[in-house]
DNA sequence: TTTTAATCGAGACGGTACGTCGGGTCTTCTG
DNA sequence: CAGAAGACCCGACGTACCGTCTCGATTAAAA
């Protein structure tokens, strides 16, 4: 009896999917300024209200719309080398947070962002912080190998990390390339490579 | 002599500074809501035009007025001491950063870079490659005093320090404090520190 | 036989009843404005499809929860004074038409009928007729009691008596009151009385 | 001296009248359906600013574009038979009243002025009493001539006669055709007739 | 001075988007 | 299988800003 319910299938979790990739193809095609919630709804072929019902702020539309193309790319394999995974980690990063998907709907984001805390807790909590994150877990495994200075707590660096890159990608007009993150990794370990 | 001058007609000049007094005072009262060109105009009691023909974008006008909170801070004076110099000129700029004027401000300038790669441009240039500029001279002295490795560049490691203070004001829920900027003068020192 | 209803009570007829009922609630408190068919499902706490199975149009439950009051006060008795007994008919009725349960109601249907030529024909087949209706006979009774003059056809007669209060009530801002009332029934005995 | 200033012509005159004759073409085309606010704009090719600009309400935008069309049918001129003029000034009202533009702008103004007393008042006040009082000064004239009979107020008979007409004309599926107006006036001239 | 040319306030203007609401139709799930 | 619940598309609501434009009135510099 191969029933069919193996998927609850919510009313509208077609719909919303739907949603989420016209945000996409929009910020694709027109770029950050198309990304009205009119304009979306309406390339959907939508009522206004169906994207409302869903999403009480366009800054939360497009951190889903966001998180769409980001779980893509997190499928990296570290080979144990530090230097090169974190090389590595950081040049996708970029290279995706730079292709048309994904750079106009960050940098909506990051609009929207600036007048809504709580856009902006949601931002770091699921975006930024999980970089950190995935940061932080390849420094420890390091230290734990011996590769970093055992006493001192990482956390900080690899905010310092990623930090560094979302600065210079977002608020500056210099590319993040090799040369940046070359740079950086080396400040970091030359602060803490062990001995 | 009937010329009542009382009133002396401020010309040009004297207009700008008013609008972009007005638009610090709306900013701090209002928010970065409030921020319309409109509103602007109307709580300085002109044209919509008058606004226009002196800056041709929000994003000029907004960057103006900063500009104009900008510089009032920028009286330090440095000791000698390189970490306690930083820590200071770090505290002073996250302080001037978080208060209402200039706040709302600086994130009305961040929202609309995103959408135009020239505001972005300027807002680099004029403010956030000037704190670069001030503390990389600021560790460039110290290396040449002998308290930092006189082998690396420090251009970076500079934009490194900002950028870092940047990232975690704009872009994320926690706070710039003394912690954080000790942290990070910690590596920095760890990395750089002469011998 | 513990069943309890002699009546066959067929299913939704309770429904209606309370959507009528509901219907006119909310006319009387909300007011004309606030008798949409969504919130008079709300109010209901039923399914806007449980209201359009019953009624095609908003016209046609308008009509219908104006029915419901209506019929209560047509229970008035004739004397055989025509004047006197025309008198008391037009105050009651306007006296109903005035208060609140139904005149937005009344107001709402005036407004769909101006639309909907099927709802303006329903409008005079089930209200204004039914007026004219009854009028028309009390004046035939009095008219073959030899008080009105018997050569002539009274049918364009009630439909003036009764028009001209509606006309009154519904499209200026003077009130059917009982100067208004008399000096109609003046006209009207002037024009018909006998010899 | 041929100057150009007789008509001050403030800006927007143009639009506005431009709009009221847009309000009239749609509602001769679309009928009381098409005459929102957005469509009159879009047709208009004007933003729906321009509109709320000069008229606070659709009821006010109406009633002006009533004006329009209305008062180009006033020029009747008597005769002195007081039977022949009213019933030519009832004809030519019907008939004005009946024919595409005008009619579905009356019965949207109708049906706005059901939710709006301010409506009702300035529709009875511009429209309604403007009839009444154009009927009253004609059967006040005949009065004087000795028509009529002396001894009544005929400022109520006046009502009578044009709010019966309104009446059928707007509530009841009846036209108001010949048949009625000749009823009409019999009742009226049984009633006040001379001697 | 007188004229000319800017500059100004005020705000009209065509647009686009906002977030809300109601109209009708169509589904889903429960009793 | 009827019914509540409400999703859905549609389109209007009235408001807010955008950036451009016109309008007179008020100044400045040039004639």
């Amino acid at each position: 009896m191969p029933n069919e319910s193996s998927a609850p299938r919510r009313r509208g979790a077609v719909r919303t999917e739907a949603l989420l990739q016209v945000t996409l193809d929009l910020a694709a095609e027109v770029g950050y300024a198309g990304l009205s919630i009119e304009a979306i709804a309406r390339r959907a072929e939508v009522g206004k209200h169906t994207v409302y019902r869903r999403w009480p702020t366009k800054a939360a539309l497009l951190l889903d719309a966001l998180q769409r193309v980001w779980t893509r790319d997190l499928d990296y394999r570290p080979t144990g080398d530090l230097h090169a995974d974190l090389r590595e980690q950081f040049l996708r990063s970029v290279s995706a947070l730079t292709s048309p998907p994904l750079d106009p709907v960050y940098r909506a984001v990051i609009a929207e962002a600036q007048s809504d805390p709580a856009a902006r807790a949601a931002l770091h909590e699921r975006f930024l912080r999980t970089v950190e994150q995935s940061t932080l877990e390849q420094v420890t495994r390091a230290q734990r190998a011996g590769q970093l200075r055992a006493d001192v707590d990482l956390t900080f660096a690899a905010e310092v990390l990623c930090g560094t890159l979302y600065y210079r990608h977002l608020l500056t007009p210099h590319p993040v390339d090799e040369t940046a993150i070359d740079g950086l990794l080396d400040m970091f370990m030359a602060a803490y490579g062990a001995s």
